[in-house]
RNA sequence: GGGCCAGUAGCUCAGCAUGGAUAGAGUGUUGGACUUCUAAUCCAAUGGUCGUGGGAUCGAAGCCCUCUUGGCCCA
């Protein structure tokens, strides 16, 4: 019995009494109440008194006085209120017991949506030519967030890099160390630093004072649909370096993925060229003889009134990254043969192995799987155009799929942040750009988040070594950078700023994390383990009882994330659970107490909140420590 | 020109999907609480025409429409 299942049992009970007064069947909720209201709430009198034209205080007195064969030792009273609302009260002392052993067991909180329906998410796919900036991390601790939530709610889910090394911003970085002669061996910095910060930009540069640079990246490009050219060879190289050192930063911050695809695979395998048929053959692609498309491939596509030509192939013949895009989400919805193998890249911390699709032959691996017909593709808010004509070709595909763009909007920097790293002065909050190099290095930023927390952690605890110092400045700096990027609603930009982004007070990853440690030094410093068999009856301070409801709540928020891919929903309540054992802290004595009896039911109700607040922080990525 | 997103306290944001009880946090400012299970905490005070105008409703921060400001995308 969860409150989950207390709210089932009422709406069954509801909907029958609903049936018995022939009354109309509307789509009523119940849910968890604030505490002077009951337990929980329905609002089913508001709904029928629409039909009804009736007040909803008397349909309320009507369905409360009906449910009194309905009520039990477990909910022991319905009360109509006045406006309308129908309260439900529980038998407290059997509940704080019931939600309490419950909360003990190892799989609590996870929930049946998925059935083990195998579902892929792909994110972060950050071109390989740079490092990651702040900007990137919200995709990844969305994305890797997310994955965390639905396999919980019992998906099997498989998590896709794509690997754009063919593209635009590739031939960029081939430019520059084939053509303007930077340093492939530079030891100066990290290489992925070094290429995003240096090459890339001084590269990009140029292309204005020196146009013959842009029919160089021209044959670049061309060459790089070649698998065995130079050119092709050399990219091939570098990006990996690249991509190396980026997923050094996608595990520090604790995201893991199954497979890694190459953007160059979809061509080089034909993959490209099979689509290419297939949608002349549906004529849903035209060639343009006139106009300023001449020679290309179009898609025609119509957003809202106008019409919208994109190219899909340019008069060159190349392909552009449009089409790769739409071959790969094809490829991902399984609606066209595989024709990739796979082979290891490498065993990641948690023993997950990463894949990554390869051509050649020896590595047929045909057990593996990575496509299916339900798709989670995590993107800015800015790609929403390319995802809308995606999402329309993959209709025109097939009808049976479930292709989902998850959208947010993109993180930005502070005007007093973008002042501080660029050289052009700006009024108001900038957009990060590669190309510009205005952005904050996601490394960057948490060394020193982590250097400032070390600083603090000192002053508190002189005598602390200084790799435990480290450790944990370290987890507190990526657990506060993880919950930052998640608390705040996928709609809503997030202003980046430097200064204010080291402060670690309020509503912080540091407060939960904080009354975690609290809880456990409490369990630590206790004289005996917590009994089960405990009085839980004597539980019934107000702070008590909202904690354990709060416990109780832990499935109905993780469904609620699941339903509306809203991991923010988790990240609220953690901070509410903490919020929520903070005031019982403050307010009742667990150790120092001479009724043997209570020490040991709060004791209980410590360990209870320890393991919650453990599992709900774990599918955000936090890890919980038992010192701070 | 077309499309998407946001506007809630000085600042940063919850609440909006599924309308309903007194609109909540953090931060800031002011004051208070450590001989006590961790004060990276807690308490109190302060702070709101929920961008504007209209509509439907017994009832709107939430739904529909208008306008407006800011951001983004496509052309």
């Amino acid at each position: 019995m969860t409150i989950q299942m207390l709210i089932t049992e009422i709406s069954i009970n509801i909907t029958k009494i609903i049936n018995e007064l022939q009354l109309p069947l509307v789509k009523f909720t119940i849910e968890p109440t604030k505490s002077n209201f009951g337990y929980v709430m329905c609002n089913v009198s508001f709904l029928l008194a629409k039909h009804l034209h009736q007040k909803p205080s008397e349909i309320a007195k009507l369905i409360a006085k009906n449910y009194q064969k309905y009520l039990n030792n477990l909910i022991n009273k319905i009360e109509p209120h006045e406006t309308g609302y129908l309260n439900f009260f529980v038998n407290n002392h059997k509940f704080n017991e019931i939600i309490l052993n419950n909360s003990y067991s190892q799989n609590y909180g996870s929930i049946n949506i998925g059935n083990q329906i195998l579902v892929n998410i792909e994110h972060t796919s950050i071109n390989p030519n740079k490092s990651i900036h702040i900007g990137h991390v919200r995709n990844i601790i969305i994305g890797d967030t997310l994955t965390r939530l639905f396999k919980t709610a019992n998906y099997n889910v498989k998590v896709l890099n794509y690997i754009d090394d063919s593209g635009v911003q590739v031939a960029d970085l081939v430019v520059g160390f084939k053509h303007l002669g930077f340093d492939e061996m530079q030891q100066n910095s990290r290489f992925d630093v070094y290429c995003g910060n240096v090459v890339y930009v001084k590269t990009t540069a140029k292309y204005d004072t020196e146009p013959n640079l842009l029919k160089i990246r021209q044959n670049v490009l061309q060459e790089l649909e070649n698998s065995d050219s130079l050119i092709s060879k050399f990219a091939n190289k570098i990006t990996r370096k690249i991509l190396s050192k980026q997923l050094e930063t996608c595990w520090r911050l604790r995201a893991t993925y199954d497979c890694l695809n190459f953007e160059s695979h979809i061509i080089h395998s034909g993959l490209w060229g099979s689509v290419f048929n297939k949608m002349k053959e549906m004529k849903l692609i035209k060639y343009e003889q006139n106009g300023k498309n001449a020679g290309c491939w179009i898609i025609k596509t119509r957003v809202g009134n106008s019409d919208n030509d994109k190219i899909i192939i340019r008069s060159n013949g190349t392909a552009t990254y449009v089409a790769k895009d739409i071959t790969y989400a094809l490829w991902k919805l399984g609606l066209i043969k595989d024709p990739f193998n796979y082979k290891k890249y490498i065993t990641q911390n948690n023993n997950q192995i990463l894949w990554e699709t390869t051509l050649l032959q020896q590595n047929k691996n045909k057990q593996l799987k990575f496509s299916t017909n339900k798709t989670i593709t995590v993107i800015d808010t800015r790609q929403s155009y390319l995802q809308k004509i995606i999402l329309d070709l993959a209709k025109k595909f097939s009808g049976g799929s479930t292709y989902v763009h998850l959208k947010y909007e993109s993180v930005k920097l502070s005007k007093n942040t973008a002042n501080k790293i660029s050289t052009m002065y700006t009024d108001k909050p900038i957009q990060m750009s590669g190309r510009k190099g205005t952005y904050v290095v996601a490394d960057y930023f948490l060394d020193l988040l982590r250097k400032n927390i070390m600083k603090k952690t000192k002053q508190r605890y002189k005598d602390l070594d200084n790799i435990t110092l480290l450790k944990l400045a370290e987890n507190i700096a990526i657990s506060t950078l993880r919950y930052e990027m998640i608390k705040i609603d996928l709609g809503k930009t997030i202003i980046f700023d430097l200064d204010k982004s080291l402060d670690v007070q309020g509503n912080t990853a540091l407060y939960i994390q904080y009354a975690y440690a609290r809880s456990s030094r409490i369990l630590e410093k206790a004289q005996s383990v917590p009994n089960f068999n405990a009085a839980y009856y004597l539980l019934n301070s107000k702070y008590e009882l909202e904690l354990i409801k709060i416990i109780g709540e832990f499935d109905i928020h993780i469904r609620d994330s699941v339903i509306n891919f809203a991991p923010k929903i988790v990240a609220n309540y953690c901070y509410k659970l903490a919020t929520s054992f903070n005031l019982f802290y403050e307010n009742n004595n667990i150790l120092n107490l001479a009724d043997v009896k209570l020490t040991n039911s709060r004791l209980c109700l410590v360990h209870s909140f320890k393991l919650t607040l453990n599992k709900a922080l774990s599918l955000l990525g936090i890890t919980a420590t038992t010192f701070l």
